[in-house]
DNA sequence: ATGCTGACTATGT
DNA sequence: TACATAGCCAGCA
């Protein structure tokens, strides 16, 4: 199996596993947009195929932090009723990422450069 | 091939 | 800072 920077397998076939691949590389305590996960994953602009991948994510999550993935705005995207905003959130607080009084994330602090932690 | 959809983003007001 | 718009692009019917 080909495989490229990062160890991600670059010949597997749909858009999602390289997308899972990236966000894996997200290291705890940090944060990623969706768009910068599309850029690394090679999507271009597709960030909201971004969203459309970590909801197709089985429950067990084959191990992908995906609440570390947040929209640019720094805030966790509402996706509906009954959503997993809040157990997001709890998991990224549980990794020392805080929420600032109106529900937003430093990016300029927590968020990754797509190299290593700072 | 065509059109619609979405856990988005950048830009303007 | 908040809301509206237009642009994005892979999946799927």
């Amino acid at each position: 199996m080909p495989k490229a920077r990062g160890g991600v397998d670059v010949k597997t076939a749909g858009s999602y596993e390289r997308i899972w691949a990236v966000v894996r590389r997200i290291p705890a305590g940090r944060v990623a947009t969706y768009g910068q996960v599309a850029r690394i994953a090679g999507l271009g602009g597709a960030a909201r195929l971004v969203g459309y991948a970590l909801h197709a994510l089985p429950e067990k999550g084959h191990g992908v932090p995906w609440q570390r993935v947040i929209n640019s705005q720094g805030r966790i995207s509402q996706r509906g009723l009954g959503g997993p905003e809040e157990v997001q959130r709890r998991l990224l607080e549980r990794e020392g990422v805080h929420f600032d009084l109106r529900d937003r994330v430093d990016l300029a602090r927590f968020g990754w450069t797509g190299r290593r932690a700072q």
